[in-house]
RNA sequence: GCGGACGUGGCGGAAUGGUAGACGCUGGAGACUUAAAAUCUUCUGCCCCAAACAGGGCGUGCGGGUUCAAGUCCCGCCGUCCGCACCA
């Protein structure tokens, strides 16, 4: 039996077999060792792209081994499937927006059946089904009765054409990035989730995750933002009717003698309280308002700011009085929303104070004898020693601060405190296609939950987009209920919940599902924490910390006892791809570009010049993608995985290349033609045998790294070596052995080859190879001799041989006398059954 | 601005401080074939010398340092990419 392997016959073949015989569903009750790999569930979009691809594959390489490995293995799939797209669909198609996403999961759930991954599709769940969300809803009400939900005024950028909170990505140059118009700071009542509860926590709980990737950590750790500084009040010099105190923060209390002044936030207290009786203020104020909210506009933005009719007593010196600025640069919802300025040793105050001639003191020196050196063009922000400040003249950085917070408690004017850059997580958007809220709102009872008995809360079908705004809004059949506790007229919460709180939890629904309610302790303890979760660095913040929150609440509350959900994380690169651009700047598909007269590239439609551009990430606005479908229809599901595991290390983009897909497309036929072609023979090939045991040993250290590059290159080198080798029972036993160490990666052709040597069973089902240690060393080792670190000679000797055999064998070395010409060595290093260096 | 990662052949990339370039891709030469595809064999970092055999030199972004020995460790630059950003 020989000819090709085709893949299009042979892979849908085995992806039936293995569903008729649930190879992949999972067994809580199981005994053996539990292992949960999980991978981002996708957003129905309508298509898997190959981001997608390279990430399911190398989860499904993990799960396949640690099955091999006799571990059960729970590798669930399912859909983060509410979201703004689906409302745009259905403004623009006039679809609802269920029925769009529940067709995208269709189409994409095939698509994902065609690659062969090793998934329990039993577990599958969407978040817009509201056997799911409904949970959700019992969740949050468990939540809010812990006191960890609360509503809350705050500001949100709105839109006034689509009448719709955006986001702040949504805002483009002020205005609404889907209507264009100018979008307005508007006060809502919102809820909030209190994760700034559990700050520390969060943070602590950093230190534990030893197997997440150290960039990730570290961007928690700056998002968290922890500071400890010293927070306390000037007292002004003639009180207002708004107060008589300026609170203020500050992480360096060491320079509170180089303070020149003091600024408040435009929404501060005092600020409106100023504007009321001062219109010139007033309007100030509303400038800062119309400000941007991008990071451009914030890095471009001049720093202004406007004298108030106010003064602030420095609280070390009772005849030193301040001036103090609505300023547009002091952020309202950080620390308490006022600083107080010091030029010299800070770049936004330096600035602020050379617009308005204000003085430019220094506090801090490199040492005390440069007290009198002027601040110079730019401030100094450096810890150093104190100067100029009195008592603390002399003083380290550190013990100055440590010196002011002691003083300030001691005297009571202020105390030392914490500042968390960490604010509490909005959930409430203003939108159709979510979580529904389950929240009543009622005149006399206030906010009222849903009693647990009506969940869940379920979507309306019979909504329509034609008009802007959120359809939940008008539908007064939905929205108008009588309240749960007094039984008046009420009406429900249209606000539905951020999509990141149905992310935050679905692990542990995919752990454990009971019908009547969202997890069963037990079970969903029995597979926690993830102990392998994969997925793209952009979740890096916002769904990891969210998803780590969610966990702790859970904890928090009595629900569950872990309170880490990701043991291990691990960030996958992009697929990226060529790119190339016309003459007038278009971006071009490859198939647009043809090589022209003299190799110059040109766009084939115009004949007009065309340059290629960067290698960029897959997307439709470059043109640059490539579908899998067509692809897996061509080469096969088992090519498209290899390659995705081939020549990149995972962390890192993999370029997608014909050549590359080719390439694995070989090794496929390459592998089959191994096992199909017999050439049975007797007696042991030792080398090959020592080939395999390395083979398994590396393909196994390699998978466990995450390193699949290497795996797949051990892959190589084993085939390599079989094809090289004598029949032998050793070539038929490493046949064997390939097939099991290539099947977490090609399982379809592992399994047909499996079968095709006559091997009872699923490959799926077999053991993982086991090597023998005795095996990986050989008895011949090779010598490195070098002379004053150069390599001179290479000499092959038995191993295990002692020092000084090993040196007199090198100095024996015919290169080595002829290099050293008579001489004698200095010195000679040696390194047994590795090198030797001779010093001359 | 702050923080982080990375820089190795024509390309993707290997290398517990100890033989740089595993493996793949590309390319060259050859075999098989009427021919092509597929497949197989073989070569493929740069330079010098050489008919060949052999031999030699240079090489991991740049400049220093530590070491018997540096792609790997340390210091200083340069470049590319990513994240955050008026955070007091």
């Amino acid at each position: 039996m020989t000819g090709r392997f085709e893949p299009a016959v042979a892979e849908r073949r085995w992806q039936a077999r293995w569903d008729e015989q649930q190879s992949f569903v999972a067994d809580s009750q199981s005994a053996k060792p539990k292992t949960y790999v999980l991978e981002m569930f996708p957003y129905p979009s309508g298509r898997i792209h190959m981001g997608h691809v390279r990430n399911y594959t190398m989860g499904d390489v993990i799960a396949r081994f640690r099955r091999m490995q006799g571990h059960e293995v729970l590798h669930p799939m399912g859909w983060d499937a509410f979201g703004m797209p689906a409302e745009n669909a259905a403004m623009e198609r006039k679809v609802h927006p269920g029925e769009w996403t529940r067709a995208n999961i269709a189409a994409m759930r095939d698509q994902l059946k065609r690659l062969g991954f090793a998934l329990d599709w039993s577990r599958e769940l969407a978040t817009c089904d509201p056997d799911y969300y409904g949970h959700e809803q019992a969740l949050f009400l468990d939540l809010f009765d812990a006191g960890l939900v609360y509503r809350k005024e705050s500001e949100v950028n709105w839109d006034p054409v689509d009448m719709t909170v955006l986001a702040n990505e949504q805002v483009i140059d002020g205005k609404g990035w889907r209507s264009g118009a100018q979008v307005e700071r508007r006060k809502l009542a919102q809820w909030f989730l209190k994760i700034t509860d559990f700050a520390e926590e969060l943070l602590a709980g950093l230190g534990t995750l030893d197997a997440w990737p150290d960039k990730v950590r570290l961007m928690q750790e700056n998002w968290i933002g922890k500071s400890r500084g010293l927070q306390f009040a000037f007292r002004l010099a003639q009180p207002v009717a708004a107060g008589d105190r300026i609170e203020v923060f500050t992480t360096r209390p060491d320079t509170i003698f180089g303070a020149s002044f003091v600024a408040i936030a435009a929404e501060h207290p005092l600020a409106l309280a100023v504007s009321a009786v001062d219109p010139e203020a007033a309007r100030f104020i509303e400038q800062c308002r119309a400000g941007g909210t991008s990071a451009a506009e914030i890095e471009t933005a001049e720093k202004k700011g406007y004298l108030a009719p106010l003064e602030a007593v420095h609280p070390l010196d009772a005849a030193w009085k301040l001036p103090v600025y609505i300023a547009n640069f002091v952020l309202m919802d950080y620390g308490t929303g006022a600083i107080f300025g010091v030029p010299g040793h800070d770049q936004r105050d330096f600035e602020f104070a050379k617009s308005y001639q204000l003085p430019i003191k220094r506090v801090v020196a490199p040492s005390a004898n440069e007290a009198s050196q002027p601040i110079g063009k730019d401030p100094d922000c450096d810890p150093g020693i104190a100067v100029n400040s009195q008592f603390l003249d002399g003083m380290t950085s550190a013990q100055a601060t440590a010196e002011v917070i002691r003083r300030a408690e001691t005297a009571g004017w202020g105390q030392g405190t914490t500042a968390w850059r960490l604010r509490d997580w909005g959930v409430s958007r203003q939108r159709y296609w979510g979580t529904p809220i389950p929240i009543i709102h009622c005149p006399t009872c206030g906010a009222v939950p849903v009693p647990r008995d009506q969940l869940p809360v379920v979507l309306p079908e019979d909504v329509s987009f034609e008009l802007p705004g959120n359809p939940l809004d008008r539908h007064d059949a939905w929205r108008l209920v009588d309240c749960p506790e007094c039984g008046g007229q009420a009406r429900r919460e249209t606000d539905t919940l951020d999509t990141f709180v149905d992310s935050s939890w679905y692990f542990i629904r995919f752990a454990s599902q009971p019908k009547d309610r969202p997890f069963d302790r037990a079970e969903a303890e029995a597979w926690l924490p993830v102990a392998q979760y994969i997925g793209g660095v952009e979740h890096a913040i916002l769904h990891l910390l969210y998803a780590r929150f969610w966990t702790r609440a859970l904890q928090h509350i009595g629900r569950l006892s872990i309170s880490e959900p990701f043991k291990g994380l691990f960030t996958q690169g992009m697929v990226t791809h060529e790119t190339f651009v016309s003459e007038d700047g278009r971006w071009l598909a490859p198939d647009e570009v043809e090589a022209g007269a003299g190799g110059a590239l040109v766009e084939r439609a115009t004949g007009t010049n065309a340059t290629s551009g960067r290698v960029e990430k897959m997307s439709k606005s470059r043109r640059n993608t490539v579908d899998p479908e067509p692809i897996v229809a061509k080469y096969g599901a088992d090519a498209v995985r290899w390659f995705m595991l081939s020549d990149s290390p995972p962390e890192r983009d993999l370029e997608w290349s014909e050549s590359g897909i080719e390439g694995a497309a070989r090794f496929v036929q390459r592998v089959w033609r191994l096992s199909t072609t017999p050439k049975d023979g007797e007696g042991r090939d030792a080398t090959l045998d020592k080939k395999l045991h390395r083979a398994v040993a590396a393909t196994g250290e390699a998978i466990d790294g995450l390193q699949f590059n290497k795996a797949v290159a051990q892959s190589y080198e084993l085939v390599n070596a079989i094809e090289k080798a004598a029949p032998s029972a050793s070539r038929t036993e490493a046949i064997q052995a390939l097939i099991r160490l290539i099947a977490p990666m090609a399982p379809h052709l592992a399994e047909e080859a499996w079968a095709t040597i006559g091997q009872a069973g699923m490959v799926t089902e077999a053991a993982w190879p086991s090597f023998d240690p005795a095996l990986l060393l050989d008895d011949q080792v090779t010598i490195a001799v070098q002379i004053n670190g150069k390599l001179r000679d290479k000499l092959t000797a038995p191993r295990g041989l002692d020092r000084a055999a090993t040196e007199a064998l090198a100095l024996a070395s015919e290169k080595v006398q002829r290099q050293l010409a008579g001489a004698s060595p200095r010195k000679v290093i040696v390194v047994p059954d590795r090198l030797v260096n001779i010093v001359a």
